[in-house]
DNA sequence: CCATTAAATTCAA
DNA sequence: TTGAATTTAATGG
């Protein structure tokens, strides 16, 4: 996605696990690319409340939304575990833009993506139920981090499902110990294996879960 | 929502 | 590699 002379003109960011690199309200002056890693992105609400808005893996882009016209972060990020980031400065990155129309097109279709993800989560948290937005999360996470040797390959706290979902932990604690009674997941400490892939997708599937990589 | 207990992870020796 | 310290999960009020 990123030819080669933009690559070369940026700046490499180590981040450690925990590590919070956008801060909400701060100034933006370019946008991060993931190199290595898993970040999470959220906006605070305003009793303090996170919504996670996504969560990103190797070659997504962060803080894209503030690019151009607006010039503080509205949201913030931080990374799940150790990462490596790219930034890029908005001069650099307009310059590829003007330059490479490959890039752009790239650039174009990944706005539609998030455009229309964002829209679906709309839909989602206002119509579904608790536990279809648990389920939900799960089948995103699990399709997008894959799972290795059984169990979704992201640990994620309770409270991080909780926040993405727009639940509190409790609420996920109980469905997923739900989810274990009937067979359809199984957990070990932070690890989560999804056992009946299939029947929780035709649980949600009414409210045609969003399709995302 | 909070408090308690059980369990898992981290960290340092 | 072990266990003490810290963090996280789970349950019940």
């Amino acid at each position: 996605m990123f030819d080669n002379r933009l690559s070369q003109s940026n700046t490499v960011l180590k981040c450690k696990k925990g590590q919070q690199f956008i801060i909400e309200g701060a100034p933006v002056n370019g946008l991060f690319f993931i190199k290595s890693g898993t970040v999470k992105v959220f906006r605070t609400g305003i009793n303090g409340r996170e919504q996670i808005v996504r969560f990103a893996k190797p070659c997504e882009i962060i803080g894209h939304r503030g690019f151009g016209t607006q010039e503080y972060y509205s949201i913030g990020a931080i990374a799940l575990q150790d990462s490596e980031l790219h930034y890029f400065s908005k001069e650099h990155l307009q310059e590829a833009l003007l330059e490479n129309p490959k890039f752009t097109y790239d650039m174009m279709l990944f706005y539609a993506n998030e455009l229309n993800r964002s829209e679906n989560k709309v839909k989602s948290i206002s119509q579904m139920t608790v536990r279809e937005r648990v389920i939900d999360t799960l089948l995103y996470i699990h399709r997008k981090f894959g799972d290795l040797l059984g169990y979704i390959n992201l640990p994620l706290s309770r409270k991080e499902y909780a926040d993405y979902a727009g639940t509190t932990e409790e609420q996920v604690i109980r469905i997923f110990s739900a989810l274990k009674k009937e067979g359809l997941i199984t957990t070990r400490g932070k690890k989560i294996s999804i056992v009946n892939v299939s029947k929780l997708k035709t649980e949600i599937s009414e409210h045609n879960y969003f399709l995302d990589t």
